[in-house]
RNA sequence: GCGGCCGUCGUCUAGUCUGGAUUAGGACGGCGGGUUUCCGACCCGCAAAUCGUGGGUUCAAAUCCCACCGGCCGCACCA
């Protein structure tokens, strides 16, 4: 279930380095374990996906207000202190001095002992395990290396070298952000905040590509709303309707299928807490179906309770089946009051706002996308072997880097030149489309390559163009080519990247 | 972090077992030129590998030995 030994990831990740896509940071000196830098086609299609996402979630959400803010990625001690990420983001770990297996030292004494440690430094941890001889469950060795790994890369900011970190997560900003946000934008309830940015983890020892990052982008909303108040939600009326697949707790202990339910009557049955969530989610598969991901495999694993912290009122990880399985690829919390209350209580601030005349600390549900993630999502299923002679990556149109391709038919100069002026104009039109020029190699040859970019259409000059001022235009996706004036492009490309999306 | 497998042009690979005739060969891709009126066409040419790195054995090392580095997989960890 993990790694990347499938054929298809295999084939996805070499045509990402061949063309663009993707590539491990600092490659000419081998890299480093979790970093990969977006090259031109990656950093287009990440614009793009972002762009799509900033559209659906933000703009266009007329159930409640949506505030779009960019914070800062260093955030000081204090912060992180409160919102428990100091002390609970990091693994205690002991290696054996025998086998040489390392073990989570918490997860050693709770199934051993039977008792609580949670909180407890690595010191106490140490004594516990002195005192009661526990020794590794793999061999019976002794236990050694005793050392805190922390998932948060650490900072000495300024001359004071003031201990700051790299947000493990961009959600800190928001709740530390509330109040301002609130009462600048007059805020009533229920409304959210988004953020798109990056965020840190100190993985051990990632791998699967661009799977797991040590710095990856998040896109992410805090929902806050009222606990006390039967909301009505505008559009859940219609979204709602829509059918998603729940992994419920029950049927994960039994290694079952997932059960599929509208979404309104999961709220209706209990299986998800509230209709917030219950919206989000099938606002999700929604976005996921109109980016090419068929909803048979999507589905949301309700998180055990071993998995979720224990302020969670339920977390359900939208998990999108992989050629080498299924994996998280947005995590949907209900995070109930916990942030806002920490956060009051450590910095003193009252951060309970006005509902309907009385003071309230929200509840809030998190939907938090991972963008490399969803890229690679898209990129897998959108690669398609055999149609051709050559791969074809059928893009989603509206994330794809590349809108359309202009070719001369022939490298001969007055269709090149009739070519670059279309070209062009395209570049520098209003609709500010990414288009790409070539007139290397032969025709076939162009398009094949156009093909393995997911270029969305192929424009074709030819000794038509210069008679009448008509091009070929040329569907990725079925090879078909219609014949269309110039003067329409820029339209029938801009339009063309809508395709498919009234779902 | 431990164990297994692997490391030759951008990519795939021949050669490694059985050391020497290899200026390390080919294919794909790339680039330049020619040709070509719509799907990796064809022809000619060019560039591209200190054989992962370092040390050793030998008259001679891509080839044998050792160490290290990196990758993949499994275990552990993790979004």
């Amino acid at each position: 279930m993990s790694g990347l030994p499938e054929q298809l990831a295999e084939n996805v990740v070499q045509l990402a380095l061949r063309r663009g896509f993707f590539n491990p940071t600092a490659e000419i000196y081998r890299g480093s374990a979790g970093f990969y830098d977006l090259g031109p086609l990656g950093a287009l299609m990440k614009a793009n996906l972002v762009n799509y996402w900033l559209e659906t979630f933000v703009r266009q959400e007329t159930s409640f207000d949506v505030y779009l803010i960019d914070g800062s990625l260093i955030l000081p001690f204090e912060a992180l202190k409160a919102s428990g990420h100091v002390d609970k983001f990091s693994d205690p770990k002991a290696e054996c001095s025998r086998c040489g297996r390392v073990h989570r030292l918490d997860q050693l004494i709770e199934e051993g002992l039977g008792v609580k440690v949670e909180g407890k430094s690595i010191e106490e941890l140490q004594e516990i395990v002195r005192i009661n001889d526990v020794r590794c469950p793999n061999c019976g060795g002794e236990l050694t290396g005793f050392k805190e790994h922390h998932l948060m890369f650490k900072l000495a900011v300024g001359g004071g070298e003031e201990t700051a970190f790299l947000r493990p997560e961009t959600a800190q900003n928001i709740f530390l952000n509330f109040k301002r946000i609130a009462y600048a934008m007059r805020a009533k309830l229920p409304f959210a905040v988004a953020q798109v940015g990056r965020s840190f983890r100190n993985e051990i020892s990632p791998r699967q590509s661009i799977i797991r990052l040590r710095e990856f982008s998040q896109m992410e909303i805090e929902l806050f709303f009222s606990p006390n108040r039967d909301y009505s939600i505008r559009d859940f009326d219609d979204v709602g309707d829509t059918i998603i697949k729940i992994l419920t707790r029950e049927e994960q202990r039994h290694g079952g299928e997932a059960i599929e339910i509208r979404a309104k009557d999961a709220v209706e049955e209990g299986i998800v807490p509230n209709r917030f969530l219950a919206y989000y989610l099938a606002k999700e598969v929604r976005f996921f179906q109109s980016l090419g991901i068929p909803p048979e495999n999507m589905r949301f694993r309700h998180l055990l309770p071993e998995e979720t912290p224990h302020y969670s009122g339920g977390n359900f990880d939208l998990e999108v089946k992989f050629s080498f399985g299924w994996k998280e690829i947005v995590g949907n919390a209900y995070r109930r009051d916990y942030d806002l209350t920490v956060h009051s209580k450590h910095s003193g601030e009252d951060l309970s706002i006005d509902d309907n005349g009385v003071k309230i600390l929200p509840h809030v549900v998190e939907p938090s996308f991972g963008v490399e993630r969803i890229l690679y999502a898209i990129l897998e299923h959108s690669y398609l072997e055999g149609m051709r002679d050559w791969p074809v990556l059928k893009l989603p149109r509206i994330v794809s880097p590349m809108k359309a391709a202009v070719l001369p038919l022939l490298d001969r100069e007055n269709l090149t030149s009739k070519a670059w002026e279309i070209y062009t104009a395209l570049r520098k039109g209003r609709r500010q489309l990414y288009v790409l020029f070539d007139n290397r190699g032969s025709i076939g040859r162009r398009y094949a390559r156009a093909d393995e970019a997911g270029v969305n259409l192929c424009i074709t000059i030819d000794y038509q163009t210069l008679q009448d001022n008509t091009v070929t235009v040329r569907d990725r996706d079925t090879a078909e080519q219609v014949r269309a004036r110039v003067e329409d492009l820029e339209e029938l490309i801009f339009n063309d990247m809508y395709r498919g999306l009234e779902v």
